[in-house]
DNA sequence: AATGAATGAGCGTTCATTCAT
DNA sequence: CATGAATGAACGCTCATTCAT
């Protein structure tokens, strides 16, 4: 892909995680890349389109390919899902706008295109977290009892929802004056000390 | 409110949930409701106040008032923990659709008007976890050192991803023909069952 | 229909017979009725479809609706057949501006909807043509051997490239300075005699 | 001209006949053509005059230019008449898309620089009928009465709107299994003993 | 109180054309 | 000679809202 299509889905990505996709118009998006207003069509067809552009581009990101642990029998399930959780937690502290409009996505929307999309994503990350949970039950490391299922909406629904709940955070910490990105390594190593905490209790004997 | 308000509220809450507060336009909520489309300015003022309504009138139900609770001193703790869980779970399970509003408008569009209503929600929900918990805290059942902050976000997370992921569970256990309100029942469930696991861990000693 | 319907329809006739459908934009056609631009849509739906309800407001006026000669037997068919060929170009006369828009629509465009009304409008006047040949030959007054089609295409190509060469008769003529009322007079009934002419050619014995 | 430019401008014929000038747009013909978008300005400057090289391309065919038999006092002034007829006949039936284009530019659009364009050709056409016709009356050989713009307009009308409802026709005598060839030489046929009757009638003593 | 009619603003998209290479 | 990239303008249409009744 050119490196002005990726500017345009970088730019676009900013104003469709501020606005949501409806309320944010391709002259908004056009401006913020500044580039011409027909150059969206020119690029991507339409703006539809751009999303789904912008959802392949990023998903590739997103995406837990975790294939090289899978099969390495010297990591240890637990070792293996602390690699995946860390994986996970750092992929949406790292584009907190994606990780915006996939929720916003996943919410409302739902467009046909994006919704096939995101589908095979969860799949993708869902069937990873899950190989390992049930090579963990396999080799006697882990619990049988435990449904993924639960495992994973922890792991996606505590760690988006931190990054919705970031600036609740900051305000009643009073943190309004320290650097952003000091918050998020704070925050994403937080998150990922609880969440672990949570996954060992459902899955060590 | 008047009837009449608060069926253009319920409709409107379906056809803002499906499609999202933009693309849900006043036309679309004046024929799910079936009155003339001018009833909406007439009524709400316009399509943000009607917005801003909507969110009210829910939000009562939403907030988890748990006062009578919190001086009931012949109720323990932990008590009052699983009592705010098991409201919170039933509440989200039991308006679907208002949640998903709900989580839609923190991540995008973000509103100056709901979004004082919003944070008003989840400061008072936040608190009335809080303080269950410095109660718990001072009176030596539960453990010093847990945010209730990641209490929080765990039990709105886990939550909220069941409910944005419900279908995906559906398609995954192929309970496509299964009786809706038994798999919100059996989602609801263990639902509460694993978050009070996990509060359970963090919490008691 | 209202008024304001039949004066926009009016206003978009002459707009569209001097640009031509698609080079007749909507701002054109809302600016020549002294209309909101929004109202197109607003009444007729779409540009199309105010076409279409053009096509049809008009055609009731085209159509050459001779039931009630055909059963008169007290008229010979020569008489009904100057009748409907007097009909005929009177209305083409009388209104040239949605004579030409049928004929470009007839030649290119072809839009689905247009294409099956000026079919039926051709049908039936097609038909009101062939039946009183019919009727002529039956009762021995005309000739056998005359195609209709020919004698319908003769009428219909004569009448409407006189239409379009009006101009250039004007202009070959030096008439620039008369009335046009006096012109459309004039050649309306020259062409009818010429007419007139032909079919007694191929129909009289 | 260049054979590319021809075949641009045979393809162009195709689209804009079937679409008209407004609609057949530049991307259209380019694509047509098989040729770079940028081509069409690069060859002949805008749309405009691409249309504008198109008429002159096809008029030099459509053209009646007599001259060879005007002076050619062994030919009788019938003979004369009927070859004319037979040549545009013939040339409509040859190239019905750009007759078509011809009569939806007269009937709409009228670009100044088409227009002059067509109105040579008209008069071109129409003055070598007319030659011929008084010619006819100076040697008695013809009627002194009939005007040579109703023979024209009959003549080019009538053949413009066999092709028109050509496919009336077609439908209507349900030949559609039949090839089309076929079909535009009986049509041809049939139109020239048709016309020549009408000529007969109004010429010939 | 209730509503059909109307409106200005803005939408996504496509257009013919130009330009840099 | 040829073309991919780019652009300003305009397109048809829908929006939330207002207004007259």
């Amino acid at each position: 892909m050119s490196d002005k299509k990726i500017h345009i889905l970088k730019e676009a990505e900013k104003v469709i995680a501020a606005k949501g996709y409806d309320a944010a118009s391709v002259r908004d998006i056009a401006e913020a890349a500044g580039v011409n207003l027909a150059m969206i069509s020119y690029y991507f067809g339409s703006k539809e389109k751009l999303m789904e552009a912008l959802l392949r581009y990023r998903m590739e990101f997103m995406a837990l390919k975790m294939e090289h642990l899978k099969k390495d029998s010297s990591i240890s399930p637990a070792e293996k899902i602390q690699a995946l959780m860390q994986a996970y937690i750092e992929r949406i502290f790292n584009n907190q706008d994606f990780a915006k409009i996939i929720m916003a996505e996943q919410v409302i929307r739902k467009h046909p295109a994006t919704l096939a999309l995101l589908r095979q994503l969860k799949l993708n990350n869902y069937k990873s977290l899950n190989d390992i949970v049930e090579e963990g039950i396999k080799k006697n490391f882990f619990k049988k009892d435990t449904e993924a299922f639960f495992l994973f909406t922890t792991l996606t629904g505590v760690v988006n929802h931190i990054i919705i709940n970031k600036q609740f955070y900051i305000d009643f910490h009073q943190l309004e004056n320290v650097n952003e990105e000091k918050i998020n390594e704070m925050l994403a190593q937080k998150t990922f000390i609880h969440i672990h905490k949570i996954f060992k209790l459902f899955l060590e004997k």
